[in-house]
Formats: C-alpha cells, structure tokens, sequence
DNA sequence: CGAAAGATCCCCT
DNA sequence: GGGGATCTTTCGA
C-alpha cells in the first residue's frame, strides 16, 4: 500500500478522518522532523464555498489543488505558510489541511525552529510548518511519494474517538457549518482545545 | 496599480 | 477573548 493509494479511495470527508494517526515526516536539513496526524480539514472542491478551488477557481498559485491524489499543496496567508494534499484523481480539485501535529521525531530541531516548546509547538497549520522548517513554496506540486515529505501508508495510532466540528475561521459562505474538521479528541496538541478536555493518560489513542 | 480580504499567530488583558 | 502584525493573492478601476 502507496501513500497514493491511500487517496482517492473515498470521498475526501472520509480520507481526512482515516488520515487521523498517520505519521507526516520531513527529512529536513537538519534531521527527520515530524508527527502524528491529530487534527485535519477537509475542503471539498468547487461546490464548497471554502475552498480555494470554488466554483472552479483556478490560478498558478492554487494549480497544485488540480493534481492527482498525494500532489502537496502549499500556500500562505498573513505570512504563515499552510500544507495541504490533494485527495482526488487530477481535475477534481479537492484537499485536506493538515491543522495539527503529535511530534514523534526531531522534537528538539522543531523546538529550535520554533524558539519554544510544549504543546503550542505544532497545534496549528502555521505553527507545524514552521516547527518542520518550511518557509518557503519549494515542496508545492510534488508529489508526496517523490518528495522529502511523506505520510506513512497506515494509521500509527487508532483514535480513541475522533470529533467533527465547523472548520476554524471559515466565517461567510453556504458551507460556513459544514462539519468538515476533524480531530482526536483529548489530545492536546489539537489547536484551540482546553485544558479541561485533555486525555493527558492516552492523549486520545487506543494504542 | 491600489485596496482589501484571508484555511493565522502571538501577546496582552 | 480581542486586537495588531504580517504578506500574498485577487479583483476592480
């Protein structure tokens, strides 16, 4: 099993809550860097009023929407930079962002790159990148498999329970409700969670 | 070419 | 929980 594979299997609702427990990697200069998967959003292509693809949009910088399943998908916004992978065959431009991360490995570099520590290290889409050291559009429109990013093929960690919510600062359009993020609940590097909800025994897994 | 919006972050109360 | 920083992209004149 590919990590291509795993994609376009289903729809992109689907994929973002199995992609939970995954381990994203970055083999970066300075060492492996990387994490679990704890928090992901879907977007859902042109009919999704959130979507950077609606209604067909379509221009160089969001060209990497329109690849094929496991093309990387960076972007910026207020000077932060994002992460996303296309979820479906080429032309359908759907997407996942990826929120948050568990850190597994390099979690001293991450730290480094950050300048801190504890959980506000990777609990948000900016905050992760720049804990693995990407500033930059260099991994946009590669494919994961053939770039120094991956995700592993199967799940690390089985969620305990994985909690769907409206997506974080999506304020205006059709789709503004729609439930499409989804997290582990009770692990604390899920951004915007409180303290009171943390599973500080399981961090939310099974295993 | 200027302006405004935006899938955010940090620091302060 | 609120406001300012920051900067790329897009859209309208």
């Amino acid at each position: 099993m590919t990590i291509e594979n795993f994609f376009a299997k289903a729809t992109t609702d689907i994929i973002t809550q199995n992609l939970l427990g995954h381990e994203l990697l970055y083999q970066s200069p300075k060492g492996v860097v990387g994490g679990l998967i704890v928090e992901a959003e879907s977007y859902m292509g042109i009919k999704d009023s959130a979507a950077h693809s609606f209604q067909g949009r379509r221009s160089p910088s969001n060209e990497a929407l329109y690849g094929p399943a496991g093309t990387i998908y960076i972007y910026s916004i207020y000077g932060h930079y994002m992460f996303d992978i296309a979820t479906q065959a080429a032309g359908e431009p759907q997407g996942i962002l990826i929120r948050a991360l568990q850190p597994t490995q390099g979690e001293k570099i991450m730290e480094q790159n950050r300048h801190l520590n504890g959980y506000n290290l990777t609990n948000g889409p900016g905050k992760l990148m720049a804990a693995l050291g990407i500033n930059s559009f260099a991994l946009n429109q590669q494919l994961l498999s053939q770039s120094p990013l991956s995700v592993s093929p199967q799940r690390k960690k089985e969620p305990r329970r994985i909690i769907a919510a409206p997506r974080v600062n999506v304020s205006a359009g059709a789709w503004q409700n729609r439930p499409l993020r989804f997290y582990v609940a009770g692990n604390p590097y899920v951004s915007g969670t409180a303290k009171r909800s943390w599973e500080l025994s399981t961090w939310g897994w099974l295993n």
